[in-house]
DNA sequence: GCTTGATTTGACCATTCGGTCAAAGCAACG
DNA sequence: CGTTGCTTTGACCGAATGGTCAAATCAAGC
């Protein structure tokens, strides 16, 4: 079942509507909240069925981590030593805002495993993610040092684009409350004020 | 059991024991993913013996969360329309990103609900907090209009400044995998840049 | 249309989990 | 020291849950 080569048309399709539900399902219910009964009535499938495709619950939730976090970090890498930096930053910013407003479930999904402890993905954040992060840091860092944004942490400024825009997927439930009925898409205003944001902090100005 | 007036010394004792214990279960497990075992044995309890404080799983949970909002919402209701501007809002922040270091698990039993839909909290989310929230956007709206600060939604203001102070807690575990074992107290940095970022946002300048 | 291998399912199983209960233990007070 | 009411627990229950299996169904090539 594994085997990517040797895959029917309904195998491709059942597959990935069982990564369907179980994305839905796990997202808001966590790994432990969620039940094969309730993946399965996602998919339209039965209990059974679906463990014909995938061999236990945890393989399904491992075979959805497994692409999340690169999908997740591609907006990282794209961020370019040799552009602008400013507007390197901000369209990272715009880049990942857009994966939380068009991939809210994915975000949940990861939220969950970090809040339970990361016990699934552990390794991949101090290898994979550290390696990234580490790599972008110094490239911020040279962008300061040669005063072409402002002195900032880059860790902390990577933290803060990911809390924010992650906090409008993951949160969504608090933002609407909040808002109220009438600003129902949060999107268009939350992209403008991240801009001004971290424009504000990097942009350069009274070079001693 | 639920009259506070009539309590012994041991029943506040293991009343309290079972409500620390539960935070840290909850906190780490979600609602469903906690069992009762798990949280009797946290509290040094058998089973049956934590059901006869509290009636059920349920109720633990309900009581822990009740007591949340509260705390949460207090640094936010100290906001004084009367101060100065910035002053108030960086302290804020900083009260907030306090309580994310000091009650780890109370942000994080707060994100687990959130994250499952607020299904036991939701009311208050558009109740009372939406009421301070709209209360404390008027000052901030004020403040804008006058000069005092920079133009930014205030809405938004307040996002942000939850979203990047919780992410130190309820994310903590990725803090950690990305800064590595040297940089091991993230706090101090966070603070010292949460105040840069939100000070170059806040404080006006050339002012048209 | 028949064979073969892929797909689907009803029935079932063991375990876990939230919760109950009756009985035992224990502290305090007269 | 005996009574009374608070506290604790071992044994148990029913429901839910992850997972199995053998048998039935179906699709496709010959």
């Amino acid at each position: 079942m594994d085997n990517t080569a040797t895959r029917t048309r309904i195998q491709t399709k059942n597959r990935q509507a069982i990564l369907d539900a179980g994305l839905a399902v796990f997202a808001q219910q966590g790994f432990r909240g969620a039940t094969l009964d309730q993946i399965a009535k996602a998919a339209g499938l039965s209990k059974p069925n679906l463990l014909y495709y995938f061999p236990s619950k945890e393989a399904i939730h491992v075979a959805l981590l497994a692409g999340l976090l690169d999908t997740w970090l591609d907006p990282l890498r794209a961020l370019d030593a040799d552009g602008d930096p400013v507007g390197e930053v901000l369209a990272y910013v715009r880049r990942k805002l857009e994966l939380s407003r068009d991939f809210p479930r994915e975000s949940r999904l990861f939220a969950n495993e970090i809040l339970q402890g990361a016990p699934r993905i552990g390794p991949a954040l101090s290898g994979e993610l550290k390696e990234l992060v580490d790599e972008k840091a110094t490239v911020i860092r040279g962008w300061a040092a040669a005063g072409r944004i402002a002195e900032v942490d880059p860790y902390h400024l990577i933290f803060s684009i990911w809390a924010m825009t992650q906090h409008y997927a993951d949160f969504d439930v608090q933002v609407h409350a909040v808002l109220g009925p009438e600003r129902a898409d949060p999107y268009p205003s939350a992209g403008a004020y991240l801009d001004t944001l971290f424009r504000s902090l990097l942009t350069p100005r009274n070079v001693t």
